[in-house]
DNA sequence: TTTCTACTTGCGAATATTTCGCAAGTACTA
DNA sequence: TAGTACTTGCGAAATATTCGCAAGTAGAAA
């Protein structure tokens, strides 16, 4: 019972066949670019880590069909530009306001907050999901004597 | 001891310079429009609300020297472009998915949830602020058929 | 009140980010 | 193996934001 494993297929064949999405060997580039990576990508740095070259429009255009299908989520942080993650799990974000360096966070809502909100706000029907980010500084930047 | 009195001053001069900017008139509009609006405005917005036309690049630079001071906040929500709104309190945003509509928030972290995370995140010198986004569907478009 | 200077503004152009149209290529179906 | 619909790359357009510069102006100083 043990042959026809389960292995999580790192490269996302099967996430992204499953979704309906044809696989090809772009989406697979950008799917291991995000796999590979902790924090949110900006699609010119996915189209850059990608290990073929990608034209930038192809990466926006597989991002949207990742964020519609649920593969990936899309981020808006400080930067200017739009940054994506693979949808895996709910987290928010810590980013350093010196450096832009983002870490994962798990802590989250609880959900009594949630529902508290949500009694609060007879103009919504439902809420069904948030993003939190938070602010700080890293240590390497609160060493840094360079900063005000 | 009741006539110089400490009106709010709507109209932001006060407040400009008090933070030692310089106080004119295409700053004292781009104040009043922000004033008197409930969310979050693009340059844009803000730019065409303005009493007196305002060039796009004055709007931009006095909104980058009214975050810089602390008079206003730049809110990423949604959409592609970045938007401000005046700094007075802490509050967060909720976004019909499918009408962009927001709505202020005042319920926020626990100060035990924030301290939960900060000490989970030793890479982190400070966390001082956080933004929180609740995503949901207003009532009036729960109620629209046209939504898939 | 006048002058001086540094800060601001408007304008036009540059840059950055994201989207679009189309012709050529390719994954999947039968 | 061929057919069809979906994808891609390319170039150009659309959108968002920033920059350089000359002219204007707020506020300090005389």
């Amino acid at each position: 019972m043990h042959s026809h494993s389960h292995e999580p297929h790192p490269s996302g064949e099967v996430q992204i066949r499953e979704k309906g999405l044809r696989v090809t060997a772009q989406r697979l580039s950008i799917y291991t670019v995000l796999a590979q990576t902790s924090g949110p990508l900006s699609a010119e740095e996915i189209g850059e880590n990608a290990h073929d070259a990608l034209d930038l429009a192809t990466v926006y255009r597989t991002l949207e069909s990742f964020v519609e299908v649920g593969i990936a989520r899309s981020v808006r942080l400080g930067s200017r530009s739009e940054k994506f993650e693979l949808a895996d799990c709910h987290h928010h974000h810590l980013i350093c306001r010196s450096c832009d360096r983002t870490e994962t966070v798990h802590a989250c809502l609880t959900p009594a907050t949630l529902k508290a909100v949500a009694a609060e706000q007879p103009d919504f029907a439902s809420i069904d999901d948030h993003a939190l980010e938070l602010y700080g500084t890293c240590r390497t930047c609160a060493t840094k004597p360079s900063c005000a």
